[in-house]
DNA sequence: TACTTACCGCACGTC
DNA sequence: GACGTGCGGTAAGTAA
């Protein structure tokens, strides 16, 4: 039978290597938490290999002096306190430990070494065997046949004889071979010049050092003299590596050490807190909604006139109102009020009901006449009007004759200027993140699926708690968010970018754009034709009939059936089918080619062709996107449903669906995009000398770029030299490294990292600009804008490699998107306010990144031209120009 | 048991 | 690098 185990971990030991082997971690509080996980991980993983039953303890160093001091008042003299951020870890690590069930063992004035060896003795007399887990090497020497180490990192055991073998003594030997090293982080004397090499010689030779020492004249050298002048610092030395297996441990009994079962609910406090999420989904609990209700709070439903009469009251005195609308439909062009909330006060919420509609529904207050209540509050220039995502809410008030005015402050970009990074900024996630607060969530009140209903069935008293709710935690967010954006020096951004572009955005997405059907079914059914001849074609090359656009079933027929090479993997370890593969394999297949071009055409057949038409808003005839403003990290805008910033222009094919989009008769579309904007951007940025001259001059930059690293005359740049610089310059754009240009432009990943190199030589301000942001991210966890906007990398402390790498390109690529993303929301307020002074007869339909789309009457498309040219290129004043290339005609196609 | 819905993985369009 | 979307495939949920 099996001996008993019982396993001591040197906890200290511990500690040590997960911080130094650990990235620099924080919670959400930027509190450092490295250390903490990089132990519970080891643990866990050690607990892993024994049974529940096995004895278990955890040994800390104790904090302040040990006996050792006594002994030796130098003793570890020389090695350096403990850094705060990992102090700070020590106490919160203990309290987790515990929770897991773990015995803990701390002994004031005792090194846990001397506490490991003193259990070590104990268990061995009560017939047990040891397993001690420990990184420190000092503790081989208690290994026996009874007891034996286990490395902490590689998991490697380590018996009597491999101790001889990784240190060349017995471990009985560790103590004299020790004491002849010295250590100086302990500030242990050694022999001078006598490392691990020499003493094992020595001991191997001589068995211990009283040996060793009786023999000293046999030696030769320095290191034989140095040895004769240690003799007294020797036995000190020995004194003080040894470890002391009889130390007297007060209240200790050896049952103690027996585990106790984790108190997950703590664990599960302690692992939110600490923001381990692969520890917290590990316990396996119910997910408690840890958030606390929002209750004891004061919400009021108005029905009748003179509640609705000392409302206005409060809200005459109030200077910020907050204010949620509640609708029939997420769609603010078509959503019918059912009511209005409006709260002045934290932790009180007002619910004035318009349009319920059930059975036994009390009679509510008139819409029109609310409307004309609220009207002088909610349009009055010096209020503060506050409210979660009011683009939304604009627009539904307008539609019901309000204009709403005042100061907007947008709890969602509020918390988005920010931090754009901090996780998605709807009500639900700014009530968790900033207040600990469950709101109630739509479904809650209307129901999920197919039984959800419109919010004029939801009866009134729950409607009041969901939508005073609404108003009231909008208002507390205000509260707490706007003044950190003041103190990060952020409400600058907040006044210049965001609020502003708020009015403009919705009046895009009322302005849709005009589609030609007609023509997207023309190009459907070539398309369709197009796409059955390549099916066919692809299914008689692989011999059967499948499915083109199951990758399941192609990987079968590309890789079992055709025994073609597997190239690149999925993420989830498939056999990848992606673009890049079938390209490489098509010089060894022509299924590969035919499948490529089946998957272009499909794409754009599926998600243009045959999808915007079923886009178009019958009561308009026109496609109404919406933009998000608070969605991309950098400061960019997205759109959705559809998404009209993914429009296909590369191909020919492509192309097609642009000219799709047009103008109604008399109309035109106007065109108005940057040239390399982001290229510019990086030129003043990193005010590199070469670049600045070659955009002040005006050249084609991919060909100067193809001039400065070939090193040959502007007008020797032969196609494709310039195709490579325009490759190279997109990467420097989109922070690619050598292997993502070496894919690119087909060449090798050597050649590649020349062509990087020889740039950089020729370019020296863009790599310092780089460098620097690379540093800044490090040192501040985030880069900035020209304007200031400030964009944190949260992956740049992320425990996997590639993923910090991943941020250190993004720092580079940030700031050169963001801040085009700044100009171009400035542009949009130029060209908005222009026109209206101007009172063109022109309308903003569209935004892709850095390109502006109008639609203008064709009297007015002339002016518009220059105005929008101005607008843009005056959107900010850079080191270098701005060029702005506009175009115009019928369609979005002929506008470039 | 048969049917719908919800979600994930993959691929690909743009800047 | 950043986004959003469509498809197939499957898991989970719902009705018969």
């Amino acid at each position: 039978m099996t001996k008993k185990v019982c396993v001591l971990v040197d906890g200290s030991s511990y500690l040590y290597r997960a911080y130094h082997a650990m990235p620099y971690l924080t919670n959400d509080k930027k509190e450092p938490t490295g250390a903490i996980y990089g132990v519970i991980n080891m643990l866990k993983s050690l607990i892993k290999q024994y049974p529940s039953d096995a004895m278990f303890g955890m040994i800390f160093d104790p904090k302040g002096p040990t006996v050792r001091h006594d002994i030796y008042p130098e003793y570890k003299a020389n090695r350096d306190a403990m850094p705060d951020e990992l102090i700070q870890q020590v106490e919160p690590l203990y309290a987790i430990i515990k929770a897991m069930g773990i015995p803990l063992i701390i002994m004031p004035g005792q090194e846990a070494d001397d506490v490991i060896g003193t259990i070590t003795k104990t268990a061995l007399s009560l017939d047990y065997s040891v397993v001690i887990s420990t990184g420190d090497k000092d503790i081989a020497q208690l290994v026996t046949p009874e007891v034996e180490l286990i490395n902490t990192m590689t998991n490697k055991k380590l018996g009597v004889d491999a101790v001889k073998e990784k240190f060349g003594v017995y471990p009985k030997q560790i103590i004299d071979y020790l004491a002849l090293i010295g250590d100086s982080s302990d500030n242990i004397p050694g022999v001078d010049k006598v490392g691990p090499k020499t003493a094992a010689k020595w001991l191997q030779e001589y068995g211990d050092i009283d040996n060793l020492l009786a023999n000293i004249d046999a030696l030769r050298g320095k290191v034989a003299s140095n040895l004769a002048a240690s003799v007294d610092t020797l036995a000190l030395a020995r004194k003080l590596v040894t470890i002391d297996q009889n130390i007297i441990i007060p209240d200790f009994k050896f049952e103690q050490l027996q585990r106790s079962s984790p108190d997950t609910t703590t664990l599960a406090n302690y692992y939110k807190q600490h923001g381990f999420k692969k520890f917290f989904e590990e316990l396996n609990i119910e997910v408690q909604p840890q958030l606390q209700p929002n209750t004891a709070n004061d919400y009021i439903t108005i029905l009748t006139q003179v509640e609705f009469s000392s409302l206005l009251d409060v809200l005459a005195t109030s200077n910020v109102i907050a204010v949620d609308t509640e609708t029939d439909s997420l769609n603010a062009r078509h959503a019918n009020l059912v009511g209005i909330s409006v709260a002045v006060k934290a932790k009180q919420g007002f619910y004035i009901p318009l349009k319920h509609n059930y059975e036994d529904c009390p009679s509510q207050l008139d819409l029109a006449a609310v409307i004309s209540g609220l009207a002088p509050y909610l349009t009055a220039a010096t209020k503060i009007i506050v409210g979660q995502n009011l683009k939304y809410d604009y627009q539904v008030l307008a539609r019901h004759g309000l204009e709403l005015g005042g100061q907007w402050y947008d709890t969602m970009l509020l918390s988005y200027v920010l931090d754009s990074s901090s996780g998605r900024h709807n009500l639900t996630a700014l009530a968790s993140r900033f207040l600990d607060i469950a709101v109630l969530e739509f479904e809650d009140v209307a129901g999920r699926g197919r039984e959800q209903v419109t919010f004029d069935k939801v009866d009134i008293a729950t409607a009041t708690k969901y939508a005073a709710e609404d108003a009231d935690i909008a208002l507390r967010l205000y509260e707490l968010i706007w003044p950190q954006l003041v103190s990060n020096g952020l409400s600058d951004i907040y006044f210049k970018f965001e609020a502003p572009l708020i009015k403009i955005l919705a009046t895009i997405e009322q302005n849709g754009v005009f589609l030609d059907i007609a023509s997207l079914r023309a190009q459907g059914k070539r398309l369709k034709l197009a796409i059955y001849e390549l099916e066919q074609a692809v299914h008689l090359l692989a011999g059967e009939e499948f499915n083109l656009a199951s990758t399941k079933q192609l990987r079968q027929i590309l890789f079992e059936k055709l025994g073609l090479p597997v190239l690149k993997k999925t993420p989830n370890k498939q056999a990848a089918t992606s673009e890049e593969v079938l390209k490489s394999l098509s010089a060894e297949h022509e299924i590969a080619a035919k499948l490529l071009s089946h998957r272009s055409l499909t794409k754009l057949q599926s998600t243009y062709v045959d999808k915007l038409p079923t886009q178009i808003d019958p009561s308009t005839g026109r496609v109404h996107c919406s933009f998000n403003q608070a969605v991309t990290v950098t400061g960019r805008l997205s759109s959705t449903d559809p998404n009209l910033q993914n429009i296909p222009v590369k191909t020919h094919e492509g192309r097609l669906i642009r000219q799709a989009f047009i103008a109604p008769a008399g109309s035109l579309l106007l065109a108005a995009d940057y040239s390399q904007i982001e290229l510019r951007i990086m030129a003043h940025l990193s005010g590199d000398e070469t670049l600045l001259v070659a955009f002040a001059e005006g050249r084609d930059i991919h060909t100067a770029t193809a001039s400065e690293v070939f090193g040959v005359p502007l007008d020797k740049v032969d196609q494709q030299q310039r195709r490579h610089a325009k490759a190279i310059n997109f990467g420097l754009i989109y922070g690619m490294s050598a292997f993502g240009l070496a894919k690119q432009i087909g060449v090798g990943r050597v050649e590649a990292q020349l062509y990087i190199d020889k740039y950089f030589s020729q370019y020296p301000g863009v790599e310092a600009y780089m460098a620097d942001a690379v540093t800044k991210v490090k040192d501040l966890g985030y880069v900035e804008t020209i304007s200031g906007r400030r964009l944190y990398l949260p992956g740049i402390k992320d425990r996997n490699h590639m993923v910090r790498k991943a941020a250190e390109r993004a720092a580079i690529n940030a700031p050169m998107q963001g801040s085009a993303s700044d100009i171009i929301k400035t542009a949009m307020q130029n060209v908005s306010t222009a026109i209206e002074t101007e009172g063109l007869e022109a309308k903003l339909c569209l935004q892709v990144h850095d390109e502006l789309v109008f639609e203008v009457k064709e009297h007015d498309a002339e002016k518009l031209r220059q105005l929008v040219v101005v607008s843009m290129t005056r959107a900010a004043e850079l080191r270098v120009p701005l060029e702005v290339s506009v175009g115009m005609g019928l369609n979005w196609a002929e506008a470039h």
